[in-house]
DNA sequence: CAATTGCGAAAAATCGATTTACCACTGCTC
DNA sequence: GAGCAGTGGTAAATCGATTTTTCGCAATTG
């Protein structure tokens, strides 16, 4: 049992070899499973260890060593599931592998990421896994080649030419929803996304549109994006219905444009999905259990942990090979937020009920 | 510019001492701006320091004043909204002040929690905040306590006499609850609940019981709390509706109980709130999106983070006062999800034409 | 003018580990 | 019995900073 208590200092490793009656060298020895030692003095080691409650310095300890098993995570936000659970299953990976996981939010700035970086790199990291504001070019990516940093890039990204990457395969997943679509009927889609996380919103964009075509060449395909912010998206999505646009199904490339979509909606006092279909991209717990379910694109996150994390320990370990690009598959959960356009069997009954009409619905006649 | 490049080693402190032809103290000195140093050598360690792109080793320095200016945060979990933003201001505030964040997540385990800390004990962090799973009294308190670790609790706490604690104001919240639920006719309540999440549970509980005794004596109140899995919760919520149970209104003490119960609602094709109202401890993003939109307990959480740091900052710089208990107001977002009971005035046209149970719901104002 | 004071900077000790260099001892061979 | 190899272990160097001690030199003081 320890019995430090109270008396302040932690118990050295020169305590402990004093308490022994070893050396120091003796006690980083046997801690260290050198086998050199004479297992008498090795098992007085350990009981001076007990007895003290030694604990090694790992500030000490990784100084002389000179690195450090902890491995950087930077994402873009914690506040979303998404970044949360990638945050926490490379928690897990890490201390699985006997390392620490420091986490840090970038906050959706490149400036921060790279500041961020820089502070990951005076602890001298083992490794980093970056999952970027924009995409795969910024500063940060810079900053880790420019200062030999090993690292793995996640989720905002499609390849780099100097670090693995892992994300979801957004133009799969988004070529299928287009598929789910078409095969509905649908033949207007408006797709909403953020400029900012290039590299994603391109190649969700390019997905959806290049299968779209192919298979419904007359479908007809608005697309709304916003740089950074999401105030400016719903403004935009706001003037786009109020111009009269119409399309029978919306397709958001990420979370937070769904929560937009879906507001809109409200606004105009559409029902989700008689009068429009919703499909987003990254699923949420409660998209399940509301009414309707909201359909979703499914992103591995566990998957997308899992490699990241496998590749940036086989770097760590010396890999120097070309790097890779890992495009996990995603599922694509058609809820009850898609019908079929047109099959909003309840329209004329509501047009005759006599509900209070919303603000913006008046503008935009339902019947037509 | 940093010409380094690709040359391993970083630039020591006496790499610098002799390109700027100083001794190394000298260069600690400038550094930390001690004043003792003519300005003329100070120039040249400046500018030694940017020719040769130099950053104090954190290790070293750190190792050497045997203090670290690094703030540990513990939550539960990653994942969600709360605990996310909770992280995110805890970061900001702790950076802020020049200290840097480690984040770690316990995973709802009390054993995690307590090797956490010792690992962030070893690493000899200025102070803790800890969102313990259960409460105050745990091992993870104990083990701070024990180790003279210098910290903070926040969350699932009422008040410790170690410890400041900072949480929100449940029982104010829950009493508001109450008197909404009472102001709207409703004599039968449903609350569920974790009974893991001790502190806060009981404080939530208590709350809302006796304001709605207080109030309204003939109110019905039944309680279904689950030790630590959402699953038996839902079990029991089913068990409990098939028995034949009919509340006309639910409060969930927790987030995750409040898409159980939507989910159950759905399960039994319960409208809401038509059928059956719905209130739950915490906001979420989508919750003002959906139809019903859902009446929420919003908790304060910048405030949280902010005086949870204040008086961690407090503690560091050396008071010793007696432990503060800390509770911050909430806010209750009666949403579309709470309306009189039986006022289901859309019940009929449901019946007769399945519409679909939104459209009874739009009658609040818009939130964006 | 000797003694004291004070300034600025260098030298050395320190933090707590790891690692290298070296030493004492045993056992074996020739 | 000298020479050599192999064990097991210790003293000392090291990591890169900070902090204490010491020192040289100039200015002030009695």
């Amino acid at each position: 049992m320890a019995r430090q208590g109270l008396n302040q200092r932690r118990p050295s490793i020169h305590d402990v070899a004093s308490h022994a009656g070893v050396s120091a060298a003796t006690v980083s020895k046997v801690l260290r499973g050198v086998a050199t030692v004479k297992s008498a003095n090795a098992k007085r080691v350990f009981e001076a260890v007990e007895q003290l409650s030694y604990r090694i310095d790992p500030l000490a300890s990784e100084l002389r060593r000179s690195k450090r098993r902890i491995i950087g995570a930077i994402v873009p936000e914690f506040e979303s599931e998404f970044f949360g659970s990638i945050v926490t299953e490379l928690e897990r990976l890490a201390e699985q592998r006997g390392y620490a996981l420091v986490a840090a939010s970038s906050r959706e700035s490149e400036t921060r990421e790279t500041e961020i970086l820089e502070r990951m790199h005076d602890w001298r990291v083992s490794g980093v896994v970056l999952s970027p504001v924009r995409n795969e070019h910024g500063p940060a990516a810079a900053f880790m080649k420019t200062n030999g940093m090993t690292g793995v890039m996640i989720d905002r990204v499609i390849a780099s030419d100097t670090f693995d990457t892992v994300s979801a395969d957004s133009a799969a997943a988004s070529a299928e929803v287009a598929r789910a679509l078409v095969a509905r009927g649908h033949r207007h889609v408006l797709v909403i996304g953020l400029g900012e996380q290039a590299a994603t919103v391109h190649a969700r964009l390019d997905g959806f549109r290049s299968q779209a075509q192919a298979i419904a060449p007359d479908m007809r395909i608005d697309v709304i994006l916003s740089e950074s912010e999401v105030a400016p998206l719903r403004a935009a999505l706001r003037s786009y219905f109020s111009k009269g646009e119409r399309p029978t199904a919306v397709y958001s490339l990420f979370l937070k444009g769904t929560l937009v979509a879906l507001s809109e909606f409200r606004r105009q006092a559409w029902h989700c999905p008689a009068d429009i279909s919703l499909v987003g991209f990254d699923d949420a717990e409660w998209m399940q259990v509301t009414f309707p379910a909201i359909a979703a694109v499914v992103q591995p996150v566990r998957r997308i942990a899992m490699q990241a994390m496998d590749l940036l320990f086989r770097r760590i370990e010396g890999d120097d090979g070309p790097p890779r690009m890992l495009l996990e598959p995603c599922k694509v959960l058609m809820r009850e937020s898609v019908s079929p356009p047109g099959s909003d069997r309840f329209r004329d009954q509501k047009a005759s009920n006599g509900l209070p009409p919303q603000v913006g619905a008046i503008s935009c006649p339902l019947t037509t």
